[in-house]
DNA sequence: CATAGACCGTACCGCCCGGTTCGATGAGCC
DNA sequence: GGCTCATCGAACCGGGCGGTACGGTCTATG
């Protein structure tokens, strides 16, 4: 069942192929740090099948930034849900699978805040705006399910650990930055179940 | 009393000056946004009088992070230092700086973070990680006199509350992100006393 | 008043970047 | 077998980049 009847070699298996393999490149050198023509040599693609896909080199940014947020944020969805019922197992279980991505030798810290450090290109900056939108919905639900006072400040509190662990890691020293975040957002629960004061 | 006695209008000064005035505009466009040239002419000087005080578009933008990586970690320790001797107020302190500079409307993120994330020269990286290194030096400070069991585990983990601040109020929104850091800065302290379990 | 050197303005250089074009190739459909 | 079209590879383009060179101006010093 191919996505379009006309075409020969399914455009929408190569574009998916396109993005898989440019992804972990465009991370590591940095958006503005591999050229288009570098790219399509690695990517064993022609100029004119990347630009027939994606347009222009933001239009293939664009896309492979926004494939990512959906990745890592139902990667960490999943691996709260799999925790089982227990918020604060679901929180441990969220800085668990973050801890292992600082460990990962190719981590260099958040692809999404990289991308908006640089490129001030409205899309970029949406786009990862949208992205800790999406933090901050799975966050707070947790918050919610833990009985918290106020699940939606309970959840921004924990959205900093997550960004501020995940910024550390990446600039300063990733041992551990993991396990200590988890311990200050499991240390935040109790005193927030009915406020800040009990 | 001019700094070189062979010199006219005093290189030093000129330097300091050059200093001063391109750090806003790096800091706005992004060190990759802005050219030398427009750069020269937004300053006033030039391209020879960049080239010989900084060598090289590196060479200035190394500088210029290595000062503002100084004055902003002295701006902090500062506000902590005439909040008093308790180490809340000193926090507490710290965090208010930290919204106040997230509502200046030039607002745009942690230089040396938005650097580190485009340029990965070696030399940029160092000069993030020292950053890092002086404000986790001012909160363990803060954590040793305020009595926590294990003050570099605290310290570490308010630095994450202040760098995801500084990140949530970046790229999310400002809006009270430093008010929502130091409460929950504020909480993980009496927790820290004697240490995870009283 | 002569010398040194900080500084300006502009032209210039080579390079690389994002993006376009084109002819050739080969796979799938009618 | 002919049509369509995705794809390749390579040549090409204009522009902007970092960086250099140079002639001229000004200012402090001795």
């Amino acid at each position: 069942m191919p996505v379009r009847k006309g075409a020969t070699i399914d455009p929408a298996r190569t574009r998916a192929a396109i993005l898989e393999t440019a992804t972990p490149l465009l991370y590591e050198r940095g958006l503005d740090g591999i050229g288009v023509a570098e790219l399509c040599a690695r990517l064993g693609i022609s100029k004119e099948t990347l630009y027939r896909h994606f347009g222009t080199k933001d239009g293939l940014v664009e896309a492979m930034l926004e494939a990512r947020s959906e990745r890592v944020t139902r990667w960490l969805a999943e691996a709260a849900e799999a925790a089982g019922q227990d918020p604060a197992d679901q929180l441990t279980a969220v800085f668990d699978a973050l801890q292992e991505w600082y460990d990962d030798p190719v981590f260099r810290g958040c692809a999404m805040l990289n991308a908006a450090a640089q490129h001030h290109v409205a899309s970029v900056r949406d786009i990862t705006a949208r992205h800790l939108d999406g933090y901050l919905e799975l966050l707070t639900g947790i918050a919610e399910r833990a009985g918290a006072a106020d699940p939606s400040a309970l959840g921004r509190q924990w959205l900093m650990l997550v960004e501020g662990a995940t910024v550390v890691a990446a600039h300063h020293d990733a041992a551990g930055a993991g396990e200590h975040a988890r311990q200050a957002a499991l240390a935040l629960l109790p005193a927030a179940r009915t406020g800040p004061r009990d």
